[in-house]
DNA sequence: TAAATACATCAACATTTTTTGTTATAGGGA
DNA sequence: TCCCTATAACAAAAAATGTTGATGTATTTA
């Protein structure tokens, strides 16, 4: 069987590993409003902050998020670039070239 | 700080659970190709006849993919469906509307 | 410079997931 | 019918993940 080579299997298992969690899918949510301390997110979510700060830090892992400190706060913001990147990568598994007949052998 | 109603949190992380795997992912990269019975995958992956039983269950769970049997072998295929909601989902995610202005305040 | 604030990091623990080995079931051919 | 193959299902072991509480580190303010 040809061998696949489509999509870059690890970088998008990471990918899609930081979004599978709905702590974090309700941090980016709260980020779709713009940029958010940690404070504020602990608030909203009613979370221990050391809990946040682990569900930040996978996000920011994944490259999902950015932060930039301002004084003793530190401000996540949604990193929209690599969105658009899982968003082509799910476009190449809709979009894949269906294949042109039914399976003429197998295990043989 | 607004509640976040964007999108279904919980159907979400399911979905991107069941994408977050690697061999779920090399899995679907072979479907890319067409509908396979399971003997080729685990022929192509190199994995244990029982691994990829369960890894396809967690596919077909997710609704990413769907089987059909004919005589002794089972075809599974990408449900294309499926795929198109996830990616209309990262679409809410990417296009939300984008904050007009920096924090005012925070934390107080 | 000491205290307070905002956040990160670490270790311990519980829970969940994944892997592996084994057994069960259904279909096809002799 | 009996046997062989493809696959599902189950159980136990191994690995990964998330939670919590304690501690560490910048930064600001008194």
């Amino acid at each position: 069987m040809a061998p696949a080579v489509t999509i870059n299997i690890a970088e998008t298992a990471g990918w899609f590993h930081a979004l599978s969690d709905e702590t974090r899918l309700e941090i980016i949510d709260r980020l779709l409003g713009g940029e958010r301390c940690v404070c504020e997110l602990t608030d909203a979510l009613d979370a221990a902050q050391s809990r946040l700060s682990f569900h930040l830090k996978v996000l920011k892992d994944a490259d999902l998020v950015t932060d930039r400190r301002d004084g003793r706060w530190i401000y996540y913001t949604l990193n929209r670039d690599t969105i658009e990147s899982i968003e082509s990568v799910l476009g190449t598994l809709h979009h894949a070239s269906r294949p042109t007949k039914k399976r003429i052998a197998c295990c043989d």
